[in-house]
DNA sequence: TCTGGGGTCCTAGGACCC
DNA sequence: TCTGGGGTCCTAGGACCC
């Protein structure tokens, strides 16, 4: 191991294992060492697995009414996905680990890039069983930490002392171009981050194979005959840190709500009902966020699956001016749905999104087109401040036209949740 | 019966202007 | 009458991620 001291940033990237699975075993010491998995929004198909149902052979994204004999063969213990839960959980993982590193950029629920300099080796790897440690002891997560000098093979040092945990003891370090090695050639291309099903056709068809065949690529050619995108990943493999940080924190570019629907729905007035719905979440989560949407965005489809004819389409409008209240945001919706509405076809799925946000409601005022004054525009505000008042903690008491009274047919009703453990219910966060 | 939900970045191509 | 080229801005769509 190198003794010498760089002034290279260093890399560790900790994430944490099998999460969700891992948060809900943690109020439950009777699961230790059983298999569990959670569900997604309707207990559709499985999220995320521990260990023990990883090793039985459960795939990621398995449908449950697949999986139904194997799930009561093995006892697989199946919960409905409880985000207030996780989201309180990373929060904890995220703010020890901040006390470990200022330089933390968060990068999913998960998991977290770290920054090091002026370290050596010996003194990094160190650091790392301590997080490592501090994680599992305060918390109950176990996490991996990949180590390298660059994110993208941070991310590959963290796949592979997940897969070698009896080797690694969860921590493994890339810092010297002996190991980068051992770790490129172990490597496929598919699992480098940033090479999706997609890239990894072309390139396998182009004669990269293994993680170490990319890095030997010619920068220039793989940028003009594939993208900088891949160009960059290529670099990267070679030590070079080229993958800017995403600044943190404010200005989320777009929101959506979409959900599978329980039941498939055939007419008009159902699926408007639903996006209705959507929007009027969409418009909460905005003013939440104090946040005004310029595009607003509405799409459909038909399941996938099945012999039933297939259809889906999308549609855009620019708003008149940036906007969060639910009226208009819902009346915008409708007219986009009777854009790209098409009768005579089970659709199972829809949504909502809305892009190019902005804190403030400047506009250009423009002479041809009515925009409400500002006198109008605050009364607004204070109807919608009420509304959001009165429909705190998600009850949804105040309705707007189309939204449909009953909780409705998008969602099944979450069977298998957990409690609560980590807070009350009146002070959860709206983020979910 | 039952197949997730929520994001980001990049690029090509059209509209428009000079 | 015909013929351009270059620049910018915007958006839709593709690809990826967790």
């Amino acid at each position: 191991m190198s003794k010498e001291q760089t002034e290279e940033k260093i890399y560790l990237l900790c994430d944490c294992n099998n999460f969700f699975a891992s948060c809900e075993k943690i109020f439950r010491p009777d699961l230790k060492n059983r298999p569990v998995a959670v569900l997604s929004n309707n207990d559709g198909v499985v999220v995320s697995r521990s260990y023990e149902t990883k090793k039985l052979g459960i795939a990621m994204g398995s449908p449950v009414f697949k999986i139904q004999n194997e799930i009561n063969r093995y006892h697989i213990v199946t919960f409905s996905s409880n985000f207030n839960l996780y989201l309180d959980i990373s929060n904890r993982v995220m703010s020890t680990l901040e006390t470990f590193c200022k330089d933390l950029e968060i990068y999913s629920v998960d998991e977290a890039f770290l920054t090091f300099e002026n370290m050596t080796e010996d003194q990094v790897l160190n650091l790392a069983f301590k997080i490592k440690n501090t994680i599992l002891s305060r918390i109950g997560i176990n996490i991996g930490i990949g180590i390298a000098r660059t994110k993208t093979l941070a991310k590959l040092a963290n796949h592979y002392a997940k897969k070698n945990q009896d080797k690694t003891n969860g921590v493994f370090s890339v810092l010297s171009d002996h190991q980068r090695q051992k770790i490129l050639l172990a490597f496929p291309i598919g699992e480098i981050w940033g090479i999706g099903r997609r890239l990894e056709e072309h390139l396998q068809n182009d004669g990269y194979i293994s993680s170490f065949d990319l890095s030997k690529a010619d920068v220039a050619e793989i940028k003009k005959r594939y993208s900088i995108v891949v160009a960059r990943t290529v670099m990267e493999l070679n030590n070079i840190d080229c993958i800017e940080s995403v600044e943190n924190g404010d200005s989320q570019n777009q929101i959506m709500w979409s959900r599978s629907f329980r039941d498939r729905l055939y007419e008009f007035d159902d699926v408007n009902q639903a996006i209705s719905n959507f929007t009027a979440e969409v418009a909460k989560k905005l003013r939440s966020q104090k946040l005004f949407a310029k595009r607003i965005t509405v799409f459909i489809r038909t399941s996938y699956f099945g012999n039933q004819l297939k259809y889906a389409n999308d549609a855009t409008l620019v708003l008149d001016y940036p906007c969060n209240d639910t009226r208009v945001l819902i009346e915008a919706s409708r007219l986009l749905l009777q854009h790209i509405f098409a009768p005579g076809y089970a659709y199972s799925k829809a949504g909502v999104i809305v892009h190019d946000l902005v804190s403030e409601r400047c506009f250009q005022s423009d002479l041809f087109k009515e925009t409400p004054n500002q006198d109008e525009l605050n009364k607004a505000d204070r109807l919608m401040q009420t509304m959001d008042s009165i429909n705190l903690n998600d009850k949804n008491n105040i309705r707007i036209g189309l939204q449909s009274k009953s909780d409705f047919k998008e969602n099944k009703e979450k069977l298998k949740l957990s409690p609560n453990y980590t807070c009350s219910w009146d002070d959860l966060p709206e983020v979910f």
